[in-house]
DNA sequence: GCCGTTTTCGGCCCGACTGTTTTCAGTCG
């Protein structure tokens, strides 16, 4: 057997263009050299599929911001797992200088100067030397700018992870703006940035507000009890730490150009760059202030439909602000109908107290008819997963019963359907027998144990799932948890493939510690003609409306209502559920 | 380093805030 080289995937392959972007930049650079390598590894990093994939097929420029010059580093990165270029780069700049810039308020220019001023190299000789008061010898610099560098180390320190998952932010941020609107003089208060994009997480909570007197409004901000540090302060913006440690910013416009400054505001930055190219194609200027156009005057838009507008190009829903493809699809006129809550009908993934849920079956139906769901499907867990009391055949012949006459009592309020959320087994079985599963509405397979198995083994697992002929939907593919479990080492392609061929939906689980699959799988799946089911996995009736984190994924990753199985008619459900087996 | 119905060479988004400044560079989003 011939030792070849792991492919590099595209996460390593991203930071490793933005570590090289980052000491190109120390270098003293030109900057559109090294914003050429930042584009590049975005791009990496939000791509559908493997780089590696695009490597083998010949089609690494086929990526945006990918030329001749990155594309034969990729090569020599996939072939050989180093980069001669990187190498030598190194040995000219100290690599852990990258860590310095890391740190707030310290950039390229700086990060130079105190290498090659003081003979720093790393983060922790930074802190010391700035505790020593050996920075304010240099020029340009004071003992304000020291005690400030000290002061975000420290916050650095104190998030340690940069981001926090958008669950967490999404609460704060609404407290946040619900105050903000109560103020005297504001007209309207919105999340911006990442938050609105409806990215997995958040690095700051991007607020923007509405107000002809920005002054009044940014000074009551500032007084807002959950304020630990004021970061910056001027006429039309804030940036402020909360005493939970989530960072704010606050920007103020009038009414009259809202629509600029929520545009400006929501990003993403490369989305944004795009457009402002846009603009000067066009003849015009683009800032959160409006349109500067050629004769002097200022175009402000008070809605962010007329940013667009007139730009000639249709509104963008945040969750597309990513520089994928998104401004192009406007101006071609392709850009996909999302879908939205409004399209979901049915859920098809929840529990109840028969199995690990919470609640009854009957308080579990009236928490989805409460919250407009036109149909329920029950899937408790299987025998085998005997810590969430998964049910034997015997209790799901009770508990079909017990459903039927539910139903009745229930009436056209709600259609309610007996499914299960049944065990893929080590070695790919099911835990039912066919003549169990056979009787269910819906059958769901997912994978709780045995994860870390071998990348052929699990592959092959999940592809029996797959091609069983009564299963419908495989839940949390991947089985992630956010923070906590690494995903299966799983083919995706492969998966993905199968799945298409067998008709048999991939579940976007909602649930904010698992959003599995994730924004890429949805959308390579989308790509491969995947059907989608954007499910809660409730286990309480709260858990219902965490759809909105399911459907952020499902939009980032551009999927509209028709591969989206829970947004058709319970009737076609039911159809495709007893069709699409092969 | 990338890219192209104004270009294969000459461009590459725009403005606010900070600190140390007699006019601006650096950083950030």
């Amino acid at each position: 057997m011939s030792r070849r080289v792991q492919p590099m995937d595209n996460r390593s392959l991203a930071e490793t263009f933005e570590v090289i972007a980052d000491l190109l930049e120390i270098q003293g650079e030109i900057i559109h050299k090294i914003l050429a390598y930042r584009r590049a590894a975005e791009s990496i990093r939000g791509l559908s599929r493997p780089a590696a994939d695009l490597w083998g097929a010949g089609e690494l420029r086929t990526i945006s911001g990918v030329g001749e010059a990155i594309a034969g580093k990729i090569d020599e990165l996939m072939r050989t797992g180093k980069l001669d270029f990187f190498e030598k780069l190194k040995r000219q700049v100290p690599v852990t200088l990258v860590d310095v810039l890391r740190v707030g308020d310290v950039g390229p220019k700086k990060a130079a100067r105190f290498w090659k001023e003081l003979g720093i190299t790393s983060l922790p000789q930074l802190e010391a030397a700035a505790r020593a008061g050996k920075l304010r010898s240099m020029a340009g610099m004071g003992e304000r700018s020291e005690a400030r560098l000290l002061e975000s180390i420290a916050a650095w320190k104190a998030r340690q992870s940069t981001r926090v998952s958008i669950a967490r932010a999404r609460p704060v941020a609404a407290s946040l703006l619900d105050r903000l609107r109560h103020l005297p003089g504001v007209a309207a208060a919105e999340p911006a940035g990442s938050l609105r994009r409806w990215r997995e997480t958040v690095g700051d909570i991007d607020l923007l507000v509405a107000a002809d007197k920005p002054r009044a409004v940014i000074e009551a901000f500032l007084a807002f009890s959950e304020i630990e540090r004021v970061r910056g302060r001027g006429d039309t913006k804030a940036s402020v730490v909360l005493a939970n440690g989530l960072p704010v910013q606050l920007w103020v416009h009038p009414p009259a150009h809202f629509g600029t400054a929520l545009q400006y505001a929501t990003g993403s930055q490369a989305h944004n760059v795009r457009l402002r190219e846009l603009a000067q194609e066009r003849g015009m200027s683009l800032s959160e202030h409006g349109f500067k156009l050629k004769d002097g005057r200022t175009a402000e838009c008070g809605r962010e439909e007329d940013v667009y507008a007139q730009l000639g190009l249709p509104w963008i829903a945040p969750e597309l602000r990513e520089d994928r493809g998104e401004i192009q699809a406007a101006l071609d006129g392709r850009l996909p109908g999302l879908v939205t809550a409004d399209d979901i009908r049915g859920e098809l993934h929840a529990h109840s107290d028969w199995s690990d849920g919470a609640v009854s079956l009957e308080q579990m139906a009236e928490a989805a008819a409460g919250a407009g769901l036109e149909y329920l499907v029950i899937t408790d867990h299987s025998k085998s997963l005997g810590v969430a009391n998964g049910l034997t055949p015997e209790r799901v012949r009770k508990q079909r019963k017990e459903i039927e006459a539910l139903q009745r009592r229930l009436g056209s309020r709600l259609r309610l359907l007996h499914g299960t959320e049944v065990e893929v087994l080590a070695d790919g079985a099911l835990d039912f027998d066919d003549e169990v599963l056979a009787a269910f509405d819906l059958v769901t397979a997912s994978v709780h144990s045995s994860l870390r198995q071998s990348r052929p083994r699990v592959t092959e697992r999940m592809i029996a799932a797959i091609r069983h002929p009564h299963v419908d939907i495989i839940g949390h593919l991947t089985g992630r948890m956010i923070g906590s479990r690494d995903p299966a080492d799983l083919d995706l392609e492969a998966v993905f493939q199968a799945a298409a061929e067998q008709g048999v939906a991939l579940e976007i689980n909602a649930h904010p510690e698992r959003l599995d699959l994730n924004e890429a799988h949805a959308r390579r799946a989308t790509e491969v003609g995947c059907l989608l089911a954007i499910n809660t996995d409730a286990h309480r009736p709260e858990h219902l409306s965490l759809r909105e984190y399911g459907l952020g994924i499902a939009r980032r990753a551009w999927v509209t209502p028709a591969n989206v199985v829970n947004s058709w008619p319970v009737e076609q459900v039911l159809r495709w559920a007893r069709g699409h087996a092969g």
